[in-house]
RNA sequence: GCCCCCGUAGCUCAAUGGACAGAGCAACUGCCUUCUAAGCAGGAGGUUGUGGGUUCGAAUCCCGCCGGGGGCGCCA
């Protein structure tokens, strides 16, 4: 945002130093850590030690050197337009603004821009973010609830940064556990079906539970029971070779239950305001992925082994002629010629960068992958895909229970839907004793956004490759660190604007000139909201929400103690009140605007 | 055996080469006849698992060790 003199400065020193022959080390801009005062700062212990390096001034320590140079900086910068003072501490030198410029500046930027303030400029390069790639036959749980939030935060955060992106989903809607499902469904359970979307849904995982348990061996089995076992075991394996083979009842009953689970996941990804641009499915690349087999066979790249008995396997450490074991042997094709998750996955990327043009791939998907995905981009690469580099695995750490892993043939999975009805009904309990004033019907569809905001920020205050315990009580916590907090800053701004009949939206409440006495808070405020574009690249580059979380927090703690501390409606002074209603008119649209990107709803009353 | 991730306050987490390692929760002290107390203000809490190394400077980078988790030929 204050680029410009930002330059200026840098230049200034740049000549100072060429004119003194000092070996003047890169200058890394940062703002200065203490409150009270505007401004940006950069220190020169690098050109200090490159300075002790050419025997200059050997004798003298580092940071006192580095403090010598940044005061003779200093003395030779002069005064600069909209910079107050300068000073040099501790071997950095500090640039302050004049804080009535500053304020003013960010304020007006903020209001003018409104939803688009921190958008970065537009880049060329378009960007595809694949996430929620849930089985079907199975139930949405909290583990895909991190997956979903994760990747659409990254979405937004991306195509915020300036980046064209293409939102992409690839439910697994094949493999062995879908037809687990099938297999039980159609020997035990044909023509049932429970009511409601999300009833069926989770049905499926109780015919999974159910269905791998008689699949599995015990200890003790009677003779009996393993021939059941067996039998059962035998017409599983039946029932995926009918279905590779197209055979109609079999593909007939494996679309009909698809069907109820892809209905169920279109719900819950619309409950969290996730649109996907491009489904793609396990399904539609299973007969390409088998064509990129038969090319790396006639490649020399995999090696047939059906003759024997074997799989079609790629043997890449040795192709790659690595001494010791990092990609090892991939299997891409089974004896029966079934594919593998593996093998879609190539023609997938394929699918993705032929198809749809993008320059960028990223892949959230839990950390347990990192070698299928590191496979997956080397035999790419062995095969000649060109854009091989351009994949990348986002991978992060997975959600547990305190009692252990998820296990959908337990049962033991917290899902999503429960987790989500149980916030609201949270939320409604507290409503119900301090939101007196909001109309009974309003209050439910608050209480939804309230108890998702807990569940989303919990999951996205948390850096991508740390592992989650999901404690239901701490994620929908509503004190201190966590989305209501922010949420509440939000509603506390309208509050005051609602009252002075100004909104964000009409924020012509005259000009203001921030030339009075600024307290501390608004200070604190301001240079929070001064922030945000620069926290949306951060979080964008880095391919991290939690940036923005953090952010976000930062921001909503500055606004409560604005609001606490200094009086806006009851301000005397109409100079000072016009230029406090834009504060606020301008914090108010930078917490949505933070909140927005990290896929909660910023409600105005709660 | 090989590879990946994690180890920071009692607990959950920030800080990714720079200024005194910061928040929240829990516990403690104050603040609602004043724009919503889902809030604010304050004190307390640390040998950053451990031993070396690189650097003017290391929680951060490199090597070793300890502890926890995950992955490693026909699951996804």
């Amino acid at each position: 945002m204050f680029q410009k003199e930002q330059q200026l400065i840098e230049d200034k020193i740049k000549e100072f130093c060429q004119a003194n022959d000092i070996a003047l080390a890169e200058l890394k801009w940062q703002s200065i850590p203490f409150a009270g005062e505007w401004g940006f700062s950069t220190s020169f212990f690098q050109t200090a030690a490159n300075e002790a390096k050419r025997g200059k001034g050997a004798q003298v320590p580092v940071p006192q050197k580095a403090q010598e140079i940044a005061k003779q900086v200093r003395g030779q910068i002069g005064s600069v337009e909209g910079i107050g003072h300068i000073e040099a501490v501790k071997g950095y030198l500090n640039v302050y603004f004049k804080t009535s410029d500053y304020a003013r500046r960010v304020v007006d930027e903020t209001l003018a821009s409104g939803a688009d303030f921190g958008r970065g400029a537009p880049k060329a390069e378009t960007v595809m973010v694949e996430y929620a790639q849930p089985n079907t036959h199975h139930s949405f749980h909290i583990g895909h609830a991190r997956n979903t939030i994760l990747g659409e935060s990254l979405a937004r955060l991306v195509e915020f940064a300036g980046f064209k992106t293409i939102r992409a989903s690839y439910p697994g809607d094949l493999g062995l556990g879908v037809i687990t499902v099938m297999w039980i469904y159609d020997k035990f359970y044909k023509g049932q079906e429970p009511e409601g979307v999300h009833e069926r849904g989770q049905w499926l995982l109780k015919l999974y539970a159910e269905a791998t348990a008689m699949l599995e061996k015990k200890e003790n089995e009677t003779p009996e029971e393993t021939a059941k076992r067996e039998g059962y075991e035998a017409e599983r394996r039946e029932m995926y070779r009918k279905w590779d083979a197209g055979d109609p009842s079999v593909r007939e009953l494996w679309k009909t239950t698809r069907d109820w689970s892809l209905e169920e996941l279109r719900d819950i990804l619309a409950m969290l305001d996730v649109n996907i641009d491009v489904w793609f499915y396990e399904s539609e690349v299973d007969e390409p992925s088998k064509s990129i087999v038969d090319e790396l066979i006639q490649k020399g790249i995999a090696e047939d082994e059906r003759a024997d008995g074997g799989p079609v396997i790629v043997k890449i450490d040795e192709k790659l002629g690595l001494a010791k074991e990092k990609y090892r042997t991939a299997v891409v094709l089974r004896n029966d010629g079934t594919s593998l998750y593996l093998t879609k996955d190539l023609a997938l990327a394929k699918v993705k960068f032929e198809q749809y043009h993008v320059d960028r791939s990223i892949y959230v998907v839990d950390f347990r992958q990192s070698l299928h995905f590191q496979q997956a981009f080397k035999i790419l690469e062995m095969w000649g895909f060109p854009q091989a580099e351009k994949c990348y695995h986002l991978s992060y750490g997975y959600v547990t229970l305190p009692e252990g892993a998820m296990s959908a043939r337990r049962g033991r999975v917290a899902l999503f839907k429960e987790v989500y009805a149980e916030a609201a009904r949270r939320v409604l309990a507290v409503e119900a004793e301090k939101s007196g004033n909001i109309p009974a019907g309003e209050r439910e569809k608050i209480a939804s956004q309230i108890g998702l905001g807990a569940l989303v920020y919990s999951m996205l205050s948390v850096d991508n490759n740390k592992d989650i315990v999901f404690n239901i009580d701490e994620a929908l916590s509503f004190d201190g660190r966590t989305g209501p907090y922010i949420q509440n800053a939000h509603v506390r701004a309208n509050s005051i604007l609602k009252k002075s009949n100004v909104t964000s939206q009409t924020s012509d409440v005259g000009r203001s000139t921030f030339d009075y006495d600024l307290t501390k808070q608004e200070i604190e405020l301001i240079e929070q909201m001064s922030q945000f574009p620069q926290k949306v690249q951060q979080a964008a580059e880095e391919y991290r929400p939690l940036v923005m979380a953090a952010y976000a927090y930062e921001l909503a703690n500055a606004f409560h103690s604005f609001y606490h501390a200094v009086p806006v409606l009851q301000t005397g002074d109409e100079n000072v009140k016009t230029a406090r209603l834009r504060l606020v008119a301008a914090a108010k649209q930078v917490i949505a605007n933070a909140l927005r990107l990290l896929d909660i709803q910023a409600p105005d009353v709660m």
